[in-house]
Order: C-alpha cells, then structure tokens, then sequence
DNA sequence: CTACCTTTGTGAAGAATTTCACAAGCTCCG
DNA sequence: CGGAGCTTGTGAAATTCTTCACAAAGGTAG
C-alpha cells in the first residue's frame, strides 16, 4: 500500500514525504508508518521525511518487484479471459506467459499475446520456463485436482479466484479471492449499520 | 469462512460439528473457533458440538444473508463482464439488477438478463429500486468521480475492483479487490522463500 | 441415579500489535 | 555557528488478539 501511493507522489514530482502525508494518505497513522518501515530498515531522515523515490526503489527491492514474473493463467471462462486482459499485471510487472484449459473448444484460440493451450501441456511449459506462479480461474469443483498437478508441475505461488478451499504444500504460496465472500463482508457491514441506526 | 464449511458439512448431512473439526477445516485452532463464534452467541451444545444446520442459520442471520441483495455493475469491460456473468453472486443471494457504462457502443448491448445501461440512468435506478450494493469494475482513473455519484445516487455498499484508492462518506461501506497487488504479496513471499532457502 | 466421557464457554495468562512520547538528528535562517 | 522547528526511530506503555485451562453442562452406559 505504501509502495502504491509512493508511487503516485514519485510520478507526480515530490521528493520526500512524512509519516504523516503517507499515513493520512494510506488511512493510518503516523506512528504505525514509521514502524512499518522501520521494520526494514532506516529509510528517513529526521526533520525531512522519507525520500519518496529512493524508499519506492527499496521497497520494490522488498516485495521482489525488481525482476518480471511469469505467470500462467489456469482456466479460460470469462474470470481467466478478464485476467489475461487485465492491464494491471504487465504494467506491474507480471507477464502472463501462458493459459491453459481443458476445453477441447477453448484449446487453440488465440488469447491476446497467447494461445489457449490443453492443461496437459502445462507441467511441460512450467519446467521449461520455470514459472513460479499461477493464477487459478476455474469451476470450484475442479479446482483442488488442478491444484495439485500444478504443483507437482513446479507452481511455488497460487492466486486463487475459486471459490473452493484448497489446500497446498508449505512451500507453496496461496492467496484466495473469493468475490463473493467480499460481497458477504459488505452485506455484513450493511446489516449492522442499519442496525446501529435503528439503536442510535 | 465458517459459514462456507458449515453448509458444506449441512449438505452432507452432518448434524453437529466440534470446535476442533471446524478448527480444523479452517485451518485455526478449536479455542479460536469458540472464541470466534461466542462473540455472536452461544451457540453450541457442551460434549456435543454445534448444531451444523442450526448454526447456518444463524450466520446466515448475523451476515445478512437471509435476504436477497440488489447489485449493480459499473463498468462494462472485460472484469464487469466477468462479474455480471458470475454465477456465485447469484448463488449466494446477490442478484445483479444492473449494468452501467458510458461508452455508447456498450450501452444497450443484451447482457445476460439485463442490458448496459447508460451510467446517467444509474441514479434514477438506484434510487427506484434502492439498490444498496454497486461493484465496481472501471478504469482507474475515472473511479473516484463515478464514486462520487453513485453514493450520491444512494449506493452503501461498494467492492471496488479498480486498482485505485477511492475514499467514500463514513456511513458508505468500501472494500477493494486490487488483484495485482495480491500477485505483489506473492513476490514478496516468493522472494523471501528464496531468501530464506538461501539462508537456512 | 451415578460415574465417566466429551465439548462448550470463558476468565486469565500470554503474545502480538499499536500507540505514545521523546531523545536524536537534520535543515534552515539569521 | 547556534538556536528554532520539524521529523524520524524506538523503547515503553497501552491495547488488542490469541491461547490456555478449567468449571459447567450435556450425553451415555450400566
């Protein structure tokens, strides 16, 4: 989060910002960006600031984001379509290599810069380019199977848009975004803010 | 989480299920699961368990749920495309009513069931209908002055898709998806895998 | 009915996180 | 150069979150 919005301050010009811009900036306080950041180092100078562009570069340095990343897109419904789309990704260095599915009429069309290709071509793909991270859009009944020949193929990293717990070795990686357990959170905080009103 | 593993233990046929089973399931631990579930309630039987249907209810109850919720979809790109076509919305008690953009060649194309809508349209319909719930699926730089008027149109509840801050009005729920920042947690993780393989 | 097994609910202890507060350090200005 | 004005980095305090551990309660078998 950090690294967005310094981002945003380095592009728009500005040389140093504090720990009060950027906690005001990103929600928090002062107190918990210093800490934050100190956890990684001393990136400050007293009386200034933070140097905006020297502490985006180190936190890049921080978050791995100094090489590209090769990512596999695994399912090729509307949710794999939408993310082999997504201008996000490459513009943060992640460059979609690859988009598998087993739909027999899926295989072969022509995807953006890539081909759909049959899943079975996958661990091949992976070993060959060592791709460390795959992208998981597929039904939730499948999804676990997948997982694990993915895994087997040499995946280290899994972002998860199943709505399916799945399970993965420790050396793997997991992030899941459920869209509609999002969507639960809100209905959630909709519940108890009429709630609240109704109370006070 | 706990709902998600309760209705599948319900489908099953469980009838009760321990603090140490759910913890389990969800991978934490039986005290948390107690402390977890005692904040809404006490919900469970002592040397039995909880009561897997009866507490499915209840967290239904306490998320919201037993209602159906109005969403509409901002954004008629490749995400709001996916989104609208996403069969867990509907199946999780969310009936998409809508969908906006502002680009003349989208507005009036059949979607599913229902058809782009010019984003001018938007306010008189939310209001008509009082719909709670809008998602999010725009270009970043458009995001915060669509945001402003759909809360002005009367939207609570936003889950933001586009990878941009946007601020809203205390009494309006926000929760953001920024899948390239999820890919950014693995790099950090896959880098400090690598570090620590290096390391130990 | 009683003894025993199981599991919850929950205070208390322990751990982790956040906030506070201030010394130390940097810059600017006269 | 020296004092004034900011801002960081960080121990310590405060708060929040998690885990522990056990009394209370339900079930079961005999």
């Amino acid at each position: 989060m950090y690294l967005r919005y310094l981002e945003n301050l380095d592009t728009m010009g500005q040389q140093t910002a504090s720990s009060d811009e950027l906690a005001q900036l990103c929600g928090t306080t002062p107190a918990q960006v210093r800490k934050d950041l100190s956890f990684f180092g001393s990136f400050g100078k007293r009386g200034l600031g933070y140097p905006v562009h020297e502490l985006t570069a180190h936190l890049r340095e921080i978050l791995g984001l100094e090489r590209e990343w090769k990512v596999v897109i695994v399912g090729a419904g509307k949710i794999g379509a939408a993310l082999a789309n997504y201008r996000g990704f490459r513009q943060r260095g992640f460059r979609v290599v690859g988009v598998y599915d087993n739909d027999p009429e899926k295989i072969g069309q022509p995807w953006g810069e890539v081909t759909v290709q049959d899943i079975a071509e996958l661990p091949d793909d992976v070993a060959r380019e060592e791709t460390p991270i795959a992208v998981l859009a597929i039904p939730s009944d499948h999804a676990q199977p997948v997982v694990d020949r993915i895994v087997a193929a040499g995946i280290r990293a899994i972002l998860n848009f199943a709505p399916a717990q799945i399970t993965v070795p420790p050396h793997v990686s997991l992030k899941s975004v459920n869209m509609a357990m999002e969507l639960e959170g809100l209905s959630f905080a909709l519940t108890n803010a009429v709630t609240a009103e109704s109370v006070g």
